[in-house]
DNA sequence: GCGGCTATTGTGGATATCCGCAGAGTCGGC
DNA sequence: GCCGACTCTGCGGATATCCACAATAGCCGC
């Protein structure tokens, strides 16, 4: 489900943080630590993150890393009461989000929130199109690929055929198949596809 | 030219950085001050900016803000003695591409700018692309573009002209006037094209 | 070995696309 | 009024694409 993470080892902030959320009707998990929310988190966690930087054990910077090196894209806002440049600058540069500082205007940490939330969303709904597609690639033969390269490059079916080394009509065959495959009716939609068009 | 520009109000700081840039072989331009640089900044002009944020007069990020409302996509790094977290994540957030303070290590600012530099080129090197582009899109007419955009959406012929309420004739010949005009031969190159595909 | 998947090719015909030749109507500028 | 552009259309033919029917061959698993 999306919703906001909150990790950070104060209980207290995580509670007033989760006040402050759901009383603008927003979703809220907490965690105590960030091997808490490591441990939980799956490639299909959806949502964002707030984290705090200095925290028992692993740091909210460890955490970001770790969960980048394992793919993870939710959007991430750091939370921190010592601002430090390199740091923040390290980590907007790596990808987080945001940066705040403590103390923070509630108005505008729950904007930023909501924005990433949305981030979120939008980019889960991409990657789940580009799921589908990868699926559909996956179906097709090796052939097949070279094939739909050459057809998405622009080229007819004789310079395909030559190309190839093959006649006409296996490209033909071919092509048909990657059509079907690929659930498309013409080259441009398949080129549209590939190239991630609108 | 393909330069450094150095904004820092501060002259004993402007040579400092230009001897350390001309003994690594990056080309050096030095300004006294945001309103110097402003002053001679075109649209066209390239490299990367080194800036000062605090200087008598404009402010570098100030200076920043011009450039962006100008349409300046030139890398910005900036470069501060007086960190501030707020400031330096405002910055990246707004496209600055790096945030450094002072004291910095020699070699890696080197090595920022050069990847600052080599990041400039390329990027103009696709803009003067999407500049002939947008020539050659400028020279369709009206009618012409209606049937790109149909094509492009992968419709048929006889679909475009039945959508237009003209003869398939006519579309052929608008289609084909486009090819030429676009100086593509068929429509999955075209769709290529405007897609921004490799 | 048989069945299924993949790759290959051919024939022949229905559609679609590409183009030259020809002509016609509108609109705006010189 | 003439010229140039843009738009529209038809005819016919050369190519290209799409497809059903038909067949051969290698590879792999049961």
């Amino acid at each position: 489900m999306t919703k906001l993470h909150i990790v950070d080892d104060d209980e207290a902030i995580r509670d007033a943080l989760g006040w402050l959320f759901q009383s603008r009707n927003v979703p809220v998990a907490g965690w105590p630590s960030a091997e808490a929310f490591l441990e939980a988190w799956q490639p299909d966690t959806a949502g964002c993150l707030l984290l705090d930087i200095r925290m028992e054990g692993m740091s909210g910077l460890e955490l970001f890393d770790r969960l980048l090196s394992r793919g993870c894209r939710m959007p991430v806002i750091f939370l921190t009461g010592h601002g430090d440049v390199p740091i923040a600058v390290g980590a907007l540069k790596k990808g987080a989000r945001d940066f705040v500082e403590k103390p923070f205007n509630d108005n505008e940490l729950v904007d930023r929130v909501i924005d990433a939330l949305a981030f979120d969303a939008e980019q889960r709904e991409r990657e789940a199109g580009q799921a589908g597609l990868a699926a559909r690639l996956a179906t097709l033969t090796q052939r097949e690929r070279q094939v739909m390269e050459l057809v998405v490059a622009g080229r007819l079916n004789k310079v395909i055929a030559d190309e190839l080394g093959i006649s006409m009509r296996t490209v033909e065959v071919h092509r048909s198949h990657v059509f079907e495959k690929m659930q498309v009716k013409t080259a441009v939609e398949l080129t549209r596809l590939l190239t991630g068009a609108s």
